[in-house]
DNA sequence: CGACTCTTTGAGAGGAATCAATGAGCGTGG
DNA sequence: CCACGCTCATTGATTCCTCTCAAAGAGTCG
């Protein structure tokens, strides 16, 4: 699934339902007809907005974008991230119970999906309906992951829990190395991700740096860890959870190229 | 539990369903047959173990359960709480991951549900496969409610916001007066679901009783919300999350995603 | 009447929030 | 070209929310 020439903006979902459910040539040509007509949502932009009812469903082919609420004191809880690959809306597509909001953290490029489209090719494509069902318990899956961040753990093994899930799920679509990756979090986002104060965030990722974790410059975003087997350990990293999201019959390591 | 009178126990999930979707006469009778050989599971029973592959669902027709994971350390954290009329492990019957755990926390009575008994029945009633792709997107905002509580509410906040959400639920299912139901909770399963300390949700719990919003015997286990207005207030509680969830006045668009 | 489990209280420790202020990098306009 | 304004990262000082340790009621069960 290198992304270089010949490479088709559908390769990133196609590899993604492959690790799981095998698609026919057929199936792989619906999404490969939904992958057409892209559109970008700039960095910062909500894509879904509370209120609004929207009824289509996204791919979300590159960037990174979040799924957050409000509280009423003005703060934001942010409920999840949505990475390269990822699919989301099509929940509130069905019900108008968009409950929470979307928003693009860097520019991204995502495939609308009208929600009759979605229905359409359901009821046409078993794997494909199977594919859509996969991704919502994946979806759980992390919900679940960071429900128990939450509640059961310190500021320290938050941020090195979460940055392991990440270094986790960009492996799966070959957008990080081996122990490494951009993150384009502000430590804003990281406080509101994890229930944390910024200033908290700060001097816990110094704890992390300090400890040779993880390697951070600000400059450049890049994000290095030094010692995942540590890290796991600290933070009751259970690799897993994410491992049954990803392909069963092949071991991560192989899904990991060059980025 | 069960009613007895000329009433079914398909009801509770027939009332629960019809609330959002319609139903046909048919598709009634295929919840009637289902929901006719019931088992019980008794108290502090897990029904689904954590690695254990589960390849059935369950309706789950009364009493309590919990869904939670345990971290490394010993401790538990639980994800979600499991209500009469509430459907369970149908997500882990299609793919092999019950990352989480199932226990029941009183007494229960389950119906269970092969996996190819949901497929087959999700091929043929299409109403059957929208209401299960409901009941699943309902549970994906009790998660994100759930992440938000722990993310960005004090103690007091989260007990009185958990208290009104399960009057909520159970109202929806007719197991909860106005403003008093059954809570059959122990401080150390609040504990574990706020991400609290036992010590520190039962002093929470007396602030809660010393301002007049709540009055909860331990003996009888009966809370009784004698404020809900001002408890909704002081804790950012937002009714509409579930409102919802339960709504009938809002109509369905079209099938999607049969499993 | 012990052995449990669950609840309740007290005291002290500590993790994380808040308040406050400085620095660094960046884009824009005078 | 440099100053101003903005966002983001950093650090110090102080407060406070919640945890841990400890121990004592209270109800239940055999």
């Amino acid at each position: 699934m290198a992304d270089n020439t010949g490479s088709n903006s559908a390769d990133i979902f196609i590899a993604k339902f492959s690790s799981y459910i095998d698609l026919s040539e057929q199936e792989q040509e619906v999404i490969e007809a939904l992958t057409q007509n892209s559109m970008t949502v700039d960095e910062g932009q909500d894509i879904i907005l509370e209120s609004e009812k929207s009824s289509s469903a996204y791919l979300l082919q590159s960037g990174w974008a979040i799924r957050y609420k409000v509280v009423p004191d003005g703060g934001r809880q942010i409920i999840s991230f949505l990475l390269p690959g990822d699919i989301f809306g099509f929940r509130e597509s069905l019900f108008d119970l968009s409950d929470d909001s979307v928003q693009a953290l860097t520019p991204i490029i995502v495939h609308r999906l009208p929600a009759e489209k979605i229905a359409e090719i359901c009821d046409s494509f078993t794997n494909l309906s199977l594919a859509l069902t996969w991704a919502r318990a994946r979806e759980h899956a992390i919900l679940a992951e960071q429900i128990v961040r939450l509640g059961r753990r310190n500021a320290y093994e938050r941020l090195g829990h979460l940055l392991l899930e990440l270094l986790h799920r960009l492996q799966l679509v070959d957008k990080a190395g081996s122990s490494e990756y951009y993150l384009p979090l502000t430590q804003e986002i990281l406080a509101d991700t994890l229930g944390l104060s910024i200033v908290h965030v700060n001097r816990t990722l110094r704890k992390l740096r300090n400890d040779k974790m993880i390697e951070l410059d600000p400059k450049t975003r890049r994000l290095r860890i030094l010692n995942k087997e540590a890290l796991s350990e600290r933070t009751g990293y259970d690799q897993s959870f994410l491992d049954q999201l990803g392909d069963p019959s092949r071991s991560p390591q192989e899904a990991i190229g060059s980025d």
